[in-house]
DNA sequence: TTCCTTGCAAACGATTTGCATTGGA
DNA sequence: TCCAATGCAAATCGTTTGCAAGGAA
């Protein structure tokens, strides 16, 4: 996934939406493009480098999720970490570390995917619920923390 | 699942771990024994009509967590709900609510239970992760919220 | 008596917002 | 030009903690 293919979706999107595609927000990608998992906006102003104050940071993650480009994730200690939105990032799921927190990408074999898929529709009718999505936790220690 | 069976096995786990099973400890349980999903500390307080501060409330929940008979559940807007840990309620997953962030239990078949189980070994494996359970959530909209 | 627990109020930390300024179409 | 976006500081809100009082073993 090259950042300049990511970049002309989120633009038109965004432009769909009404709303720029700034510099900040497009460093916002391209940090995440370069993730292998959500970021927090702490995580994202320490990676950016150059000093983004943390309420832009914040605006431009909120103004992203709810135009749909990016996907919220709420972790531990009140922390929401974003990622690429599944149309951009494919459908994946999640490593979370129940000791630090972070949180890494992994994809399920199509077979498992497609079953887990069908469940979810199945179960969600019985509950009365509209499924819109589904995210496999896989809790555990990661490499660091083991 | 009565509440007093689960009291009996809360109150040991407790004494195991050096800590009381004062009242307002039991009225915890007995609001999470009649939920069907996780409560956050403000729910709780709601829920229990007696005015219980939020400070010990919160307490109550830190120390009943770190014994091991709750375990907590992170949604949005910073707000951590909690439940009985699974040996007590017995495993499942969650609907969760995108607009009002709720969260409702459900139970999978065994066999795709037994699939899911199966798979994260072998994907946490890969992922040098050591894995220690797994959370598979529904989103979408609730009845209440559709 | 000894230590755990509770209440209240103050402190925290992640996130949000008011307001004046800047910037892009 | 004009409205969206940004920076800074102040405000929110869920949650945590210090400290003195209450309670069970």
């Amino acid at each position: 996934m090259t950042t300049s293919s990511v970049d002309q979706q989120i633009r038109s999107r965004l432009g769909d939406a009404g709303v720029r595609y700034t510099t900040g927000r497009q460093r916002v990608t391209s940090a995440l493009v370069a993730s292998d998992g959500p970021r927090s906006a702490a995580e994202l102003q320490t990676q950016l480098g150059s000093a983004i104050p943390l309420s832009s940071l914040y605006r431009s993650l909120a103004v992203m999720a709810s135009a749909g480009v990016l996907a919220p994730h709420h972790g531990s200690q009140g922390v929401t970490r974003y990622e690429l939105a599944e149309w951009l990032s494919g459908h994946h799921h999640h490593l979370v570390c129940i000791d630090c927190g972070s949180v890494d990408d992994i994809e399920l074999p199509d077979a498992l995917e497609a079953t887990l898929h069908e469940l979810v529709d199945t179960v969600a009718d019985e509950g009365h619920f509209v499924a819109l999505g589904h995210a496999l936790e896989v809790e555990g220690r990661c490499k660091a923390c083991k």
